[in-house]
RNA sequence: GGUCCGGUAGCUCAGUUGGAUAGAGCAACAGCCUUCUAAGCUGUGGGUCACAGGUUCGAAUCCUGUCCGGAUCACCA
């Protein structure tokens, strides 16, 4: 059992036998000590006084006298004011430690084949532009959280829904088709989803200028969208495109492809990838058929133009529709669609879905109408709901050319790792092929952490020219913490000094690694709080604290040139579990760290 | 207007079920490389936790109201 409940535990029996009282565990809370403070853990005496009768002082020490007889593994403990500080011994944190080190999967649930399925989407791309930014924040919270469920126990399949048809993807083929000369990505050397999103804004610009022309002509605004023979190209041709015209549906697949193409290059740069890929265009008939027979068992209703909606003004909401009055389905449909295959591929027990905060509202109507047509399920998914990125100016606005993309970032951040490692000169000796993989470990470490530290909920602003730092908060400086502990092993090797493997008991610890242990040795409640939350900031912030606290002690306590031996294979042992403890948590990022940097 | 989310140092952000003197990084300034990687470490300055009430032993945290910012309320996705 954990430290943390003997002591809740013995604080329980404390009470019953001191005061006479049978006292409601939940308000007897035990937390890490402050660390500013002597002791490790910490009693808060005072939801207790009303039961003891007693000062806080008193009671505290009452309570502390009872719990150091009961746990062996308690040393001492003060009471300052109303807290009772308990401080275990040296023996027991390095006992901790050497378990820690013996058991590789320290932190991490089991998984096998009964454990709970949950299922994960994220990254939801549309085929008509490239990812930028915003898709970036996306695709690492999802590929972050996809291996925190799976450390606390959980089978995870991630999965990508594509956004592949509808009139945004006409506007590019048809742009494509008037103005493209038969350009390929091979005959442009651009990457396939770049040469698409370049229609894409190709074809805005040419509906500007004709509204344009026509809005000079005296004709209204709104009047010339309706006019727009543009327009109405694209409209056919999404016309054709649901008629099968053989045609369209062939450029349509020819351009898709492209788009895959290079999405996957990005993905790949990334690190994130898929288990199951859904695409709309399979899923939305799928859609349409569910809440036709919702309409026929009276879930929903239709109105006089055929259109068909559902009422949950009941539950707060609006009515909202499911189908148009021309039959063809909405986003609604075709994530209706999309959950009712999910659900035949996979025994799922939990869907969560990654999608930004602006959809809230959708979410909540999905969950609802699911529910209302009779999956279970319906009302336990969960819309994982992240905040925008911003841009010191504000919104990132593609009109104004302020999207920034995902591609071009990644690459500049790589050239900014090569440039400063080069500086330093911390790869001399390794090949060109090395380096360059360093350089990218380190690019990607900085990129991630930085979006994977902030409170997911939250809006947040990306400065990219202040952002990309690589000192400080940083995912270099984790990387750069694990990178130094690998080296000292190396030089261990090379001077032939042994690590015994396990740390000696009867040494004791200063403050520092006494520190280090305890957090060290928190991970597994940070990880199991990370799961329960949704949250990769816990990790990241757990890790970058047990960085920080492992430099301070590199750097006031000598490790290999420590000549007392019990003492040095304690500070070796510290050392290979803050690197563990630094690779498992950044792993749970999905941030590589580097053996040199 | 209704609903939802947010507001903490000059900037970017932490602050787990309410707990002790609200913490980091960046930026500024001052130190530390003839010992294991200076992408590091140490120190200084910087705060009305948007505001006002309330709840209680105790509030950045919970409740109410106000102000500010964002999102959403489409036969767009």
């Amino acid at each position: 059992m954990a430290i943390e409940n003997q002591i809740k535990e013995a604080a329980i029996q404390a009470i019953k036998e001191l005061y006479k009282h049978d006292i409601n565990p939940d308000i007897i809370q035990v937390q890490l000590t402050r660390k500013d403070q002597n002791g490790d853990f910490t009693l808060v005496v005072f939801p207790l006084l009303k039961v003891s009768g007693k000062k806080p002082e008193d009671t505290g020490n009452d309570i502390g006298n009872f719990i150091l007889e009961k746990l062996p593994a308690i040393d001492s403990f003060e009471v300052i004011k109303g807290f009772l500080n308990l401080t275990l011994s040296h023996d027991y944190w390095i006992s901790k430690l050497n378990a820690i080190n013996t058991d590789t999967d320290f932190g991490f649930m089991s998984v096998n084949q009964h454990s709970p399925q949950m299922m994960i989407e994220y990254s939801s791309p549309n085929t008509n532009k490239p990812l930028h930014l915003g898709h970036i924040r996306n695709n690492l919270l999802g590929y972050s959280l996809s291996r925190i469920a799976h450390a606390n126990g959980y089978r995870v399949v991630k999965t990508n829904i594509v956004n592949d048809r509808g009139i945004h993807i006409c506007k590019s083929m048809l742009a494509w088709k008037k103005w493209g000369n038969g350009e390929t990505p091979e005959s442009t050397g651009k990457k396939g989803d770049h040469l698409v999103g370049d229609y894409y804004v190709k074809f805005d610009q040419e509906l500007k200028s004709e509204i344009n022309t026509l809005v000079n002509q005296g004709v209204s605004k709104e009047e010339a969208e309706k006019q727009s023979v543009l327009m109405a190209e694209a409209r056919e041709m999404l016309r054709q495109w649901e008629a099968g015209n053989a045609e369209v549906v062939g450029l349509w697949e020819m351009m898709n492809e492209w788009v895959y193409a290079g999405f996957n290059e990005t993905y790949k740069a990334l690190g994130v990838d898929f288990d199951k890929i859904y695409y709309e265009s399979q899923t939305y008939s799928t859609g349409r058929e569910m809440v036709l027979a919702g309409l026929e068992k009276g879930f929903f209703y239709k109105k006089d133009d055929g259109s068909v909606w559902v009422d949950l003004t009941d539950k707060g909401l609006d009515e909202k529709l499911l189908l148009r009055s021309d039959g063809t389905s909405v986003y609604m449909t075709q994530d209706i669609g999309t959950a009712k295959l999910r659900f035949d591929d996979y025994q799922i027990d939990k869907m969560v879905y990654v999608v930004g905060n602006e959809q809230d509202y959708h979410f909540k109507v999905l969950s609802l109408v699911l529910d209302k047509l009779g999956f279970e399920w319906g009302k336990d998914l969960v819309h994982f709901s992240y905040g925008m990125v911003e841009l010191p100016e504000g919104k990132m606005k593609s009109r104004e050319g302020t999207v920034v993309d995902a591609d071009d970032l990644m690459r500049e951040m790589v050239n900014t790792a090569r440039e400063m490692s080069r500086e330093l000169g911390k790869l001399d000796g390794y090949t060109n092929e090395e380096a360059e993989n360093v350089y990218r470990i380190i690019a990607l470490g900085a990129l991630k952490y930085f979006m994977l530290k902030v409170d997911p909920r939250k809006n947040m602003t990306f400065n990219p020219r202040e952002s990309i730092d690589f000192n400080g908060n940083t995912g270099p400086f984790i990387q750069y913490t694990y990178a130094r502990i690998q080296s000292i092993f190396r030089k261990a090797t090379e001077k032939g000094i042994a690590w015994s493997g396990t740390a000696p008991v009867n040494v004791s610890l200063n403050d520092k690694e006494n520190n280090l242990v305890r957090t060290i040795s928190n991970f597994s409640n940070v990880v199991m709080e990370a799961g329960n939350s949704f949250s990769p900031a816990l990790i990241a912030n757990y890790v970058y604290d047990l960085a920080k606290e492992y430099n301070q002690f590199y750097h006031e306590s000598p490790i290999l040139f420590e000549e007392n031996e019990d003492l040095r294979n304690v500070r070796l042992s510290l050392c290979m579990a803050v690197g563990n403890t630094i690779r498992k948590a950044m792993w749970l990022l999905g941030v590589d760290v580097p053996e040199r940097m």
